[in-house]
DNA sequence: AATATTTGTTAGATTAGTCTAACTTTTTAT
DNA sequence: ATAAAAAGTTAGACTAATCTAACAAATATT
C-alpha cells in the first residue's frame, strides 16, 4: 500500500478522471493544493510502482491497479461518512473531514463491519455512489435541477458539490436527500426557481443552488 | 498538534513514565522500534516545542504539556477500543491495531460522540483506565493473580499485557473481564494455579498467565 | 506564422524521519 | 580504582514530501 500522501494523489486523479476525461497535472496540483513541480515529481514516483502511467507532456493516466486502489479509498471514505451519519448521528455536513482521515486506515475488518452494520449501502450521505469491494463504481445519471422545467416533480438524489456551505444551506431550508419538490415557476430573468415541498409551499432557489442539485423526475 | 510520528513518541514516553519512573532513551527506542540515534534526534526536536525536557545524558522527561497531549492520545485510543467492542461488535483481541491508527485522528467531535454513545466509560476493553477530557488518568491498584493465595475468590479486572496472544488464550478458556474465580490450589513446584469459575470447575493456569492477570479480591 | 499564454519540466534547496558507524559518557563489575 | 559494559551522542547519509526559480514545450491568440 502507498503512503497516505500517495493515496490522496491517487484519489485526486480518480476524481479528475471521472469527470473531465484527461487528467492534467495543473488540475491535480490545484486539487491537492501543492505546487506543480511537487505533483510532477510525485506522479513520477507513482509510476515506479505502476499506479500511474507517466509520459512527459502527456495527460496523466491511472493504471488499472491505481484506479482500483483509488476506488477502494473512496469506498472507505464514503462508508465512513455513511457510518458517521447513520450510526453515530452526525449531520451530513459534519462527516467529510473526518472521513478524509479515516479513509487511510488500514483495516479491512473495520470497513467490512461498517458495511455490514449499514446493510451494504450503495450511496453516501450526499448521494454519491460507494464503489463495491472490488473497486467497481456504478454511478447513476441524474439531472441538474437547473435543467428541469416548470410543472415537473423531482426528487433530490445527489449534488455536484457537497461542500459544507451547500449542505448547511440545504439544512436551513429543510431539504434532504429524497425530498420531492414541485417546480412551480422558473424566473426567466435569473433562472431562479420557485419550488414547493413538505411544509414549504413556496421556496425560492437561486440558479447557483439549482445547478448543484441532482434530481430525478418523479412520475 | 504534533505529527503522527511525534504523537507516538509522546505516547511511548507516557507509558514509560507511568511504569518505570525514569524514561531511558534506550527503552523509548526499543518501544518504538527505532534506533537510539533516531529517538535521540526526535526528543531534541520534541524539546523545541516544549513537549519534553531534554538534557544530555539525563533521563528524559515529559513537560506538563507533553504529558497532557500523550494522555489525550491514550484517551482516543481507549475510547476507540471500547467503541469497536461495545458498538461495533469486535472482540477485545481485534481492536488494538485499529485504535493505534485511529488515535491520531484529529476530531474532538468524533471522540466526544464515541464517549457519549458509550456512556462515558472509565476503562477500555482490557481494563485499562481511560484518561478524562483534561488528560487526567486515575488508575486503580489491582493485585497480580500470581500474588493471591489458595481459598481466595477474585475478579479479573485488567492485565499487565494485553497482547493478542494473551487475549486469544483467555478467549479459549472463556475468561473475560469480570470473571470471578476461586483459587482452589497453588502448585508449589511451578506456581501454577487451579481455579474454578463459571462452568469450568477446575482450570489450570500457568504462572506465566497468572503474573499477567490483575484482579481484585471478592468479599 | 509569429507571439503570447498556459502547461509542464528541471534544478536545487528544505524539513521530517529514519539509518549505520564511530565515538563519548555513565554505570556496573571486578 | 580500573576495566568492561551499557547507554547516549555525533556525524553523515538516505528517502519522502514539499517549495521557488528558471526554463521548455504545447496551446491559444492575434
Ligand atoms: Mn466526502
Ligand atoms: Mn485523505
Ligand atoms: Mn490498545
Ligand atoms: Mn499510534
Amino acid at each position: 500500500m502507498p503512503t497516505q500522501t500517495k493515496e490522496n494523489y491517487l484519489k485526486a486523479m480518480y476524481f479528475l478522471e471521472r469527470k473531465g476525461s484527461k487528467i492534467a497535472l495543473t488540475d491535480l496540483s490545484k486539487l491537492l493544493d501543492v505546487s506543480t513541480p511537487t505533483a510532477n515529481s510525485m506522479v513520477k514516483k507513482l509510476q515506479e510502482d505502476e499506479w500511474v502511467i507517466y509520459q512527459k507532456y502527456k495527460p496523466l493516466q491511472l493504471t488499472e491497479k491505481g484506479r482500483k486502489a483509488a476506488a477502494l479509498i473512496v469506498r472507505k471514505h464514503r462508508l465512513t461518512e455513511m457510518f458517521l451519519t447513520k450510526i453515530m448521528g452526525f449531520g451530513w455536513e459534519e462527516v467529510h473531514d473526518i472521513a478524509e482521515e479515516m479513509e487511510h486506515i488500514n483495516s479491512d475488518a473495520l470497513f467490512d463491519r461498517m458495511d455490514e452494520l449499514l446493510g451494504n449501502p450503495t450511496v453516501d450521505p450526499h448521494g454519491s455512489p460507494i464503489p463495491d469491494k472490488s473497486g467497481v463504481l456504478v454511478s447513476r445519471n441524474y439531472e441538474h435541477l437547473s435543467d428541469m422545467s416548470e410543472g415537473q416533480r423531482v426528487r433530490l438524489c445527489s449534488m455536484t458539490d457537497s461542500s459544507t456551505e451547500l449542505l448547511v444551506f440545504l439544512n436551513s431550508k429543510n431539504i434532504k436527500l429524497g425530498t420531492e419538490m414541485d417546480i412551480l415557476k422558473i424566473e426567466s430573468f435569473d433562472q431562479s426557481m420557485i419550488v414547493s415541498y413538505n411544509h414549504h409551499p413556496s421556496m425560492m432557489l437561486s440558479h447557483e443552488v439549482c445547478k448543484r442539485l441532482l434530481v430525478e423526475v418523479v412520475n
